[in-house]
DNA sequence: CCAAAAACATACCGATCAGTATGTTATGCA
DNA sequence: TGCATAACATACTGATCGGTATGTTTTTGG
């Protein structure tokens, strides 16, 4: 890689964790600019602005994250509603980029940036389409083999543990994330095997 | 009530409106006096700084509120089962102090300001406890007068509802609320008829 | 009615921060 | 090798915003 995509992916990969871990208003570019040890001026030859690179942060850092995460999902087992199961008790407990305080970079942003700043909402709200689209799929793929019942609405489904799966990282911010998460893991279960 | 008071009141019912459509670090000040037509000094004689006025803004707005919802969601029904969807629906399209484009007022606080707020968070995180220790009673209840399977863990699906609704609540700021909400409520009355 | 405190008004300050102006150095190519 | 442009460095600006200093008015209690 050349040097001058080194940096670029330097300040996205600080931005992406500063970001993460105290939210997109908080995190000023000079903080960041310190994280990395980069300039002003290289920082604006690479991003006309900060939105820009907000921008460039969900396009080339988490829409890349949340393609591998679907992957793994998809090869982790044959039964999708196992492998929705796992992939959240993954996200939620094993992946180590996630940390249990901070919640979903994803939810994160969407949560703080809707009110006010409409071009990175669109982005993001691409990106959720892509992954309820991507779970309703498998989802349907389930209902075709005879895993899960026909009767229930696969898009209805996927939207149910989306929303359940932003809203417990949200909460798993505030108090003790391990049992809320666990608790949380307990019930997804059992719903899910009500869709058999 | 007297002037003074009213005047407070005026500042915080203002300043939840503000902050509820725009969040808390876009809101300044002086957008809130604007709309209030009160001065910073009445400002800052009522309230030592802005996180005060946060603090009681949580204390005397969103948890009187909050309190009021789930009296009405007590008297709703004796099928706790039943209250509890009548809330959610009530919640998402019913209730005129929500709006759909701007998710819930205690979720979306909670994720703006976890990450470098620790006095707000904690308030929140108190506020949350109640409102989960609520629905938690409620379910055992339900437990009790056999409207409810006693396999399932009345906190587990507490938190699971929970979890669900802040979550759809931060998904419906992003698209087209309204399908959303209702694919939503399909799925969560076929979750909850599970539990009987 | 009048002092004292409550309640409010106005002008200002200092820090932060996104963004810019204007440079300098590194790199690739003819 | 030299030059054009890419890539970066430094100093600065203008606006915003939370907070303060210092007033004035209003209310209240004796």
């Amino acid at each position: 890689m050349k040097k001058a995509q080194l940096t670029r992916q330097a300040l996205l990969q600080k931005a992406f964790e500063q970001i993460y871990t105290g939210g997109y208003q908080t995190t000023s570019i000079d903080a960041i600019l310190a994280a990395t040890a980069v300039t002003k001026g290289a920082f604006y030859y690479h991003f006309k602005n900060k939105d820009e690179m907000g921008l460039a942060l969900i396009e080339e850092v988490l829409r890349p994250t949340l393609r591998l995460q679907f992957e793994s999902l998809l090869q982790s087992s044959d039964d999708p509603l196992q492998a929705i199961y796992r992939l959240m008790q993954h996200l939620l407990f094993e992946n180590d980029l996630l940390q249990a305080a901070h919640g979903c970079p994803m939810g994160n942003l969407t949560q703080e940036l809707t009110p006010w700043h409409p071009v990175l909402s669109t982005a993001l709200d691409q990106l959720l389409q892509d992954w309820i689209q991507l779970m309703t799929q498998l989802l349907q793929k389930g209902q075709q083999s005879g895993f899960i019942k026909t009767a229930v609405s696969a898009r209805s489904v996927a939207l149910f543990v989306l929303s359940g799966y932003w809203g417990v990282r949200s909460i798993g911010k505030l108090g003790d994330s391990r049992t809320v998460y666990t608790a949380y893991l307990n019930e997804l279960k059992r719903y899910l095997n009500t869709l058999r």
